[in-house]
Formats: C-alpha cells, structure tokens, sequence
DNA sequence: TGGAATTATGTAAGCGTTTACATTTCAACC
DNA sequence: GGTTGAAATGTAAACGCTTACATAATTCCA
C-alpha cells in the first residue's frame, strides 16, 4: 500500500496525496477529503524510511543518558520523552554508561541514526577537561544540542539547567548560620553540577569568612544504589576520627546513606546530625527520617529543554541557557 | 558524501561499495580494503533512511513503556536498551501513561515508525478483560511482539516473565507457618503480574487449609510513589477495626507505606508486624528496617527477552513463554 | 590450453516519498 | 468571450541505498 494505491483510487496524482499527506495549503478541499476517505478506508500510513529519505529527518531526536535506571535521569528520561511526543517527535534511548568512550559510542550511533537533534540528559557528559567536551562540539556541528544540567559555551549548543550553586549555597548558609560548621559535603562524581555544588557549598563559608577544611569535602567512590556502601564510608572516615554535624549530599541516595550511617552511630536526626539531600526523589520521602532535600523542578527543566530543543529545530533562534532556581524542602534530617 | 562518491574514489561499482558495507563474503580482499580505506578516510557514513528503504528496516525495536520513571520500569528499560544495543539495533521508547487509549495510540505510533519489533515493558499491558488485549494481538500480525511480565496465548507473542505466583506464595505460606494467619495483601494495580501475587497469596492459604479473607485484600489506589498516601490508607484501614501481623506487598513502594504506618501505629518491625516487599529495589534497603523482599531477577530477565527478540527476528523460532523463578531477599523487615 | 565452474564485479531497476517546475483549471474582470 | 492571474493538479527527477541479474575475471582440471 503506497502514496500510488491511494493515488489511483481517488484517482489524483502522488503529488497531490503528498500534499494532503503534508497538509499543504494548496488542494481543493473537495479533493483533499476524497482523498483523505480513501486514505482512511484503507488504513494507509506513509512509509517513514522513504519520507526520511526525502525529507533527510524522521522527526526524531536522540536521548543520550548515562544510566536510565538512575532515579532522577529516568525521571528526566521519562518527562523528556513526553515532551517530544506532544511535539511530533520520536526518541531514539542509548544508554551509555560512565566511561567517555562508551559516551563517544552512543552519540555517534545517533548521529548515524540521522536524528534531528541530540539531548544529553545528565551533567556527567560534560567533564572539567575541557578537551574531553571535543566530542559534543563536534557533534554540535551537524545537529542541535541539548544540555540537561550542562554547561557547554558553543554554537549550537543549548544548556537548560538549574542552579545548583545557588541551593547549596543557600542550604549550606543555613546550616552556618545555626553555628554549624562542620559541614561535611558528600559527593559522588565529578560531574559539572557535583562541582557547582560544591563551589556553592565552599561559597557559604566564604561569604560568611569562616574557614573551611578539606577534610571535610568527601568523595564517595561506589555505585548509583550503594546506600550501604555510602554508610560505611562514613563509618570509616569517623573511625578516622573525623567529626562533623551536618551532611550535605550531592544526591538524596548519598544522604539516605548518611542517614544509615547516623543510626548506625546512634546520633540523633536532627538534633546531633543534620542531613540534607538533593533531588527530592522519592528515596527522600522514602527514608526515615524523611529529607530535607532540594528539588529543582526537574520537570519544568525538562519541557523547557524540549521547548528549546523543538524551537530551534523549527528554525526559531533560542536562548543559549536556560537558568532555573532549585527550592528547598524541608522535612524532617534538617530544620534549615 | 554517498555510496556514489566512494565508488569513484576507489574505482569500483557502487555495488561492490555496497557488498562491502554489509559484509558480503563475495568480494576480494584486496578491494575490500580499498574501499575500506576511502571510506576510513572520507569519514563516510551510510544513510541509514536509504538503506531503511531498501531494506524496509532500520534495524530498530519499538519499547513500549507506561512509565519509564518508575523504578522498576526504568531499570527494565535500561537493560533492554543496553541489550538491544549489543545486538545492533535501536530503541525508540515511548512512555504511555497506564490507560488503554494512550497505550493504543503509543503502540501505533511505533508501528507506523516501522520498528522491527515491540517490546511491552510491565504487566499493565496486558489487561484481565481479553477484549482489552486485541490491540496487542493486532499490533503482533506486523511485527513480533515481547512482552516483559505478561502473558498472552498468542501468534508472534512471546511472553518472558518471572513467576510470581510462586515466589508470592512462598512468601505467604512461610509467614502461615509462622502462624501469623492475618496477613494483609496489598496492591496496587489490576496487573497481570499484581493478578498472579495475588493468586499466590491465596493458594498460600487454601493449600494449608486456612480460610482467607477478603477484607485483607486491600487495594491502593494511589500513585506509584506517594509513600504517604499508602501509610494513611493503612491507617485509615486500621482506623475502621482492620488488624493484621503482617504485609506482603506488589512491591517495594507499597511495602515501605507499610513501614511507615508501622512506625506511626508504634508497632515494631517484625515483631510485632511483619513486612514483606516485591522488587528489591533501591526503596528496599532505603527502607529503614530494610525490607525483605523478592528479587525477580530482572537483568537476567530483560536480556533474555530481548534475546528472544534478536532470535525471533534473525529466524529462529523461539519458545513463546520463558518463565523464571523469583528469589527472597532475606532482611530486617520480616524473618521468613 | 580450453573450457567449465566459481568467484568477483558491474548495471540498472527498484524502494516510496517530496518537490521544483510544468501544466491545467477556474474565477474575475474588461 | 477572451484575457489574466491565481489556485489546483500533474510530471518527473531526485533522495541514497540494496540486490537480481548480467557480465567479466579467475581458478581448476582434463
């Protein structure tokens, strides 16, 4: 069944099924309905694989993600591919993993898949070394670019994120401001938003001329869901020695441990240890004592890189950063 | 940069250009390396819409998903995605929601995408009300469908699904013998899968000869991640003169709802009340006590799906159910 | 060394659209 | 009724591959 099968039947030429197919202006609307009844009647879907040649797109664009299990990048994931579907596109998933290599992979299968567009969901696809962002600019050179929570200064390149400084600067100004200050910030990857983050958190103690000690500064080196393992970690540097009375964590997943590792020592939440996490995921509300945590509206992130994505597709130039404010939430680890 | 320009540089037919790209075993070495070579050094790339064409296949599975966010769902997705990669093909994903109308309309738009074949990720596909189903077996008359959790008798569905009835009523006919003979069931969805736990559940009670009753089954009808709203429902039940010393749960959310509302009522975990979850998920040791739950071995689940998928469209007839066992994962929350 | 069998390569016809350009139709006006 | 310009429709050439079939080159053996 092609566009000549329909053509013949309503007895028009192809190009006028096209036209009708592409709801071009010019056709009668007399015409136009005969031939959309026949298109109906017999149940005709143009074949994508010869409109793609033709048109060189398939209205579809390319999500690349880290790890779509992650709690927060699925969500991303999830509102993302909602957001093109309203607007008409298809999303093409290729889960790459952490290492650069296996990044480099998944984009370039996607450029090969001819998207229109690519969106990399997730800060850990662009790195401090500069030279290792190379590979988005020159992707950024056939197509658009989204960045969720990225930041890229390059032509075609479009980053919608939140401000990730600003909230942990506020959170961690709170905690100063209580007379705490052996904060310990907890983080996970060396991710552009985990090192907003932590220049937030320095920026606090900075701007409040107190000192701030390394120490203090812990990278947890595990897994996504080791939230035993996070507590353990803890264990350790306390057996160390060293002694704080608050968390800040990068993620709500490395406070959950904090908060095992809290009851693991018998420190009372919040009155010996405050915990605070990030994300408002449902591991926050999932933890007991429920999380203080940040959330930063990630879904509203996600319709605005859409937008941008589908803008700047359509020919409509856009802002090259998005900016959005995170929002503190307060339960029951920290009464900020 | 086509096919036309490497057969020039290297001075053979566009043909032989094409042999060498899909590997065809009749060409000579040596000009297969020189068109390598051009090829290398031009940085050619096929155009996967041409070739699409011809082949009317772009080497790409459709996954069919109600919610990609959820937990369990996004780690199903996740590891048919990496599977199906392997394996050279593409996945496009699309997100449904859970009613049949969105499901239909989703299912169709990845038909009319082409895709080689379907992929239904959870049991919310297939519906208790056959009728319900025929869009899955209309959708299977084009293309080989999988399904992940569900089971339907049908031509060119193949169903790969870990056996709940079992695993639910080994978890409750352990808690029997316990003698705890007040054991809430609780749910949260109409599933197939839901449908089989609670069949287990059931035939937990009637093999021991134990009278079952129906005030302790006890549907949620919430969201996927309000925790809150399960513990007021559980209250709410207790409230109205419900007891039970025990919870066995559709999955980890619900359970750690349950925990909750232990935590609210003063009730110690296990002792008092026993609480069992489903999924072993992250939520499962965020939980405080951990929970005892099953593991379904999803992994291991998705990438045999998926290689049902691969084989299926290689040729290969497949077998059209392949069924795995669950396994208890012994924690805090209930001693079994 | 000739010729059959085998292997390698080339030619050209699809695959099913879109769209520039050509042609026809038609309404409006003189 | 003839002219004109706009609107509607048709024709045919891309788009860049795959592949059946035709042809050329090579191998093998008598």
């Amino acid at each position: 069944m092609t566009i000549y099968d329909i053509s013949k039947q309503a007895g028009v030429s192809i190009a006028t099924v096209s036209r009708v197919l592409n709801g071009s202006e010019n056709v009668k609307p007399k015409t136009r309905k005969k031939v959309l009844d026949i298109i109906e009647q017999c149940g005709y879907t143009p074949n994508v694989f010869a409109r793609g040649l033709g048109l060189n797109s398939m209205k579809t664009v390319g999500i690349l993600c880290a790890d779509s299990s992650d709690i927060y990048l699925a969500k991303a994931v999830y509102h993302i591919e909602r957001n093109l579907k309203t607007a008409g596109y298809h999303s093409i998933l290729n889960c790459t993993g952490y290492d650069l290599a296996h990044k480099k992979e998944g984009l370039s299968l996607l450029l090969n898949q001819r998207v229109d567009s690519i969106i990399m969901v997730g800060s850990n696809f662009i790195s401090e070394n500069e030279k290792d962002n190379q590979y988005i600019r020159d992707a950024a050179k056939q197509v658009p670019v989204m960045l969720l929570n990225g930041d890229l200064d390059c032509e075609n390149v479009f980053c919608t994120m939140c401000d990730d400084y600003k909230s942990m600067k506020e959170v961690t100004g709170r905690l100063l401001s209580q007379k705490i200050h052996d904060i310990l910030f907890l983080y996970h990857s060396r991710t552009y938003s985990s090192m907003k983050k932590l220049a937030g958190y320095q920026a606090a103690y900075v701007s409040m001329d107190l000192p701030l000690s390394k120490d203090l500064t812990c990278f947890f080196n595990g897994s996504h869901e080791d939230i035993d393992g996070v507590c353990d970690y803890l264990c350790n540097l306390h057996d160390k020695g060293l002694r704080f009375r608050a968390v800040v964590a990068a993620d709500d997943m490395l406070a959950v441990g904090a908060v095992k590792y809290a009851r693991k020592m018998n420190l009372r939440i919040p009155q010996d240890i405050k915990i605070v996490g990030y994300n408002n995921s449902i591991l926050s509300v999932c933890s007991e004592p429920k999380l203080t945590t940040v959330d930063n509206h990630l879904e509203l992130l996600c319709s605005q890189l859409v937008k941008t994505c589908i803008c700047t597709l359509g020919g409509t130039s856009q802002p090259a950063k998005t900016i959005f404010s995170g929002e503190i939430i307060l339960r029951e680890s920290a009464n900020l």
